[in-house]
DNA sequence: AAGAGGCCCTGATAGC
DNA sequence: TGCTATCAGGGCCTCT
């Protein structure tokens, strides 16, 4: 489910319903996700207010009022939903209408709020949750990650520096979180449509111009998936249960055998698996 | 060190 | 209907 654009939706929403509030009580439903979810996990939780929601890559981050911090990665098929604990907030409140059923299997985590509570689910159990004790323990936790493309370290420099002694292709570097964070399969895709690149070309073989238009279009592509409230393929929803609109704009995503969006280009989108992935490009205009 | 590949897990869908 | 195979938006680990 989740890239950068998926995640920082999830943290606006969230943002807005959590900030502030105070955790009462926290229901672990099943512990079994990618780190087993400790036993002292709830006290660490109850009893804290949540100073506000934060994000980096496709990690939210809850920050707590004792400086600690409760990180959330959503792994494929992870997501949160909001429940009202009053019932005549439910009737009014017009977000319930649209609101997906809750569902009742894989339920793993619920946190509860005086007046509402999330409840986390995840089908496949990729995703996790985790207490960081302080900020220098934060920061080790995403040491080895890149910058988001939003960074201004993500520049041609660094981009340079990163490739020497480096010969995979550059679809394969998007997907590597240590380069840039943030980037998954889906937007990977289309951000190398946006800049005429083959996914399979090689990194030796890029020019500056290359490198520049990557830089451009990972902002430009992430930005404009997060204004149309992220890609909803699946069950991606926001909080209130609504739909991301940017799959619509998919250029090159999961349209094999169909015409390539450029105008004037008589391209056919092609599918290959690269670095275990399904990727997608245009056989005329990605050169 | 870099790169390829496998693995964690469940569910939806396609094909027989 | 029911079986099996394949695939799915992530990230970590091991082997070469």
């Amino acid at each position: 489910m989740p890239e950068l654009p998926e995640v920082e939706v999830v943290r606006q929403s969230l943002n807005k319903k959590i900030k502030k509030k105070k955790v009462k009580r926290v229901i672990i439903r099943n512990r079994n996700l990618r780190f087993k979810i400790p036993l002292n996990f709830s006290n660490l939780l109850e009893n804290k207010k949540i100073t506000k929601v934060d994000r980096f890559s496709k990690y939210l981050i809850l920050c707590l009022c004792n400086k600690s911090y409760c990180l959330i990665h959503l792994g494929m098929s992870g997501t949160i939903h909001i429940v009202y604990k009053n019932k005549k907030n439910l009737l009014t409140n017009s977000s319930f209408y649209n609101s997906p059923k809750l569902p009742n299997k894989h339920n793993h985590v619920e946190i509860i709020f005086k007046n509402l509570k999330i409840v986390y689910n995840d089908p496949r159990r990729f995703g996790f949750f985790q207490i960081i004790q302080n900020s220098y323990l934060l920061k080790k936790r995403f040491a080895h990650l890149g910058p988001e493309p939003f960074n201004s370290k993500f520049n041609l420099r660094y981009i340079s520096t990163y490739f020497k002694g480096k010969k995979k292709n550059i679809k394969s570097f998007l997907l590597d979180q240590n380069f840039v964070s943030g980037i998954g399969n889906i937007y990977a895709s289309e951000i190398l449509f946006l800049s005429r690149l083959n996914p399979k070309k090689k990194i030796s073989s890029l020019e500056y111009q290359d490198c520049k238009k990557i830089i451009i279009n990972s902002k430009k592509i992430l930005l404009d998936a997060i204004k149309k409230g992220g890609s909803s393929i699946r069950d991606f929803k926001n909080l209130s249960g609504r739909n991301g609109s940017f799959q619509k704009d998919f250029k090159v995503y999961n349209r094999e055998g169909l015409n390539c969006k450029r105008s004037k280009c008589l391209g056919i989108i092609k599918k290959k698996i690269i670095s275990n992935r399904s990727t997608f490009f245009c056989n005329i205009c990605q050169i």
